[in-house]
DNA sequence: TTCGTATATTCTATAAATCGAATATACGAA
DNA sequence: TTCGTATATTCGATTTATAGAATATACGAA
C-alpha cells in the first residue's frame, strides 16, 4: 500500500483518538447538532469544544454548516458511524473475553454469574 | 455511554494513529509474523519497530507467542482487521468525492477520464 | 452603529509521542 | 560457560497534543 493512504487513514484514527472527540462523534450520529448543543450536551468548555471540533474538521471527519450565528456539525461519512460501531462489538468482544479469562483462573469464584451489584 | 468505554476506544484508535503501526496490522493480515520478518519486510529500525509493537501490545491490538528465539505476532482479534477495511472503504469513497468535486469544479478539464498517466 | 450571542483562534504551560542510539534480556548452539 | 542472534527497554532530544485563559471574529437585533 502507498505510504500516503497509510498517513492518511493514521490522521483519521488519530482524530478520533481522544475520549472528548469519539463522544462528539458519538453524538453526531443523531444527525446535525450546534456547536453550543455539543458543549452543553457533553459538559465541555467552549474553548476546548471549538479546538476539538478543528481537529476533527481538519481532518475531514465531520462537516458543518453555518446558519446564522450558530455551527451544526454532522459525520462526514457513515462509514465513519460503521467504524465506532464496530469499536463497540471489539469492546464487547474483548470485554467477553476477559471475563472468561478470569473464569478459568479462579474457578472457585465465578464472575460471571454472580455479578450483581 | 461510560467514559471508561470512551477511554478505551480512544486508546485503540491511538494505537492505530501511526503509519508504521498501521503497515504493522496490515502485515499481520496474512497471519502470524515474526518481529524480525516485520522489520524486514517494512524496512523498519529494529528498535523503533519493537518501540510500535509495544504500543500495539499495550493497547490489546496484537497478540505474540514466543518461539525459541522469535516472537510472533498477530492481530487480537478480527474485528480490528474490519475496522481497517472500512478505512479502505472510507479512503476510496473521499477520494472519489474529491475527484467528483474537482471534476464539477472544473468541467472544461475533465479530472477522471482523461486520466492516463 | 452598538450590543449580545455563538463560535473560533491564539497563547502559554504541560504532558505525551516519536526517533535513534545505546544497552539489556532471552535463548539456542557450541 | 561463552557466543551469536532476536527482540525489548531505557535514555535524551525533539516534536506534537492538550487544556485553560484570553482574545478575536461573525452575525443578528436594536
Amino acid at each position: 500500500m502507498p505510504d500516503a493512504l497509510r498517513q492518511f487513514k493514521a490522521e483519521i484514527f488519530q482524530a478520533l483518538a481522544h475520549p472528548t472527540r469519539i463522544a462528539i462523534v458519538e453524538l453526531l450520529r443523531e444527525g446535525e447538532v450546534s456547536a453550543g448543543a455539543i458543549v452543553e450536551r457533553l459538559g465541555l468548555e467552549q474553548a476546548n469544544a471549538s479546538q476539538h471540533l478543528a481537529v476533527l474538521r481538519t481532518k475531514q471527519v465531520v462537516s458543518y454548516r453555518k446558519e446564522g450565528n450558530q455551527v451544526f456539525y454532522s459525520v462526514r461519512h457513515p462509514l465513519l458511524l460503521e467504524v465506532l460501531e464496530i469499536m463497540r462489538q471489539y469492546f464487547h468482544a474483548h470485554l467477553t473475553e476477559s471475563l472468561t479469562m478470569l473464569n478459568e483462573m479462579s474457578q472457585q469464584v465465578p464472575v460471571v454469574e454472580g455479578d450483581k451489584r
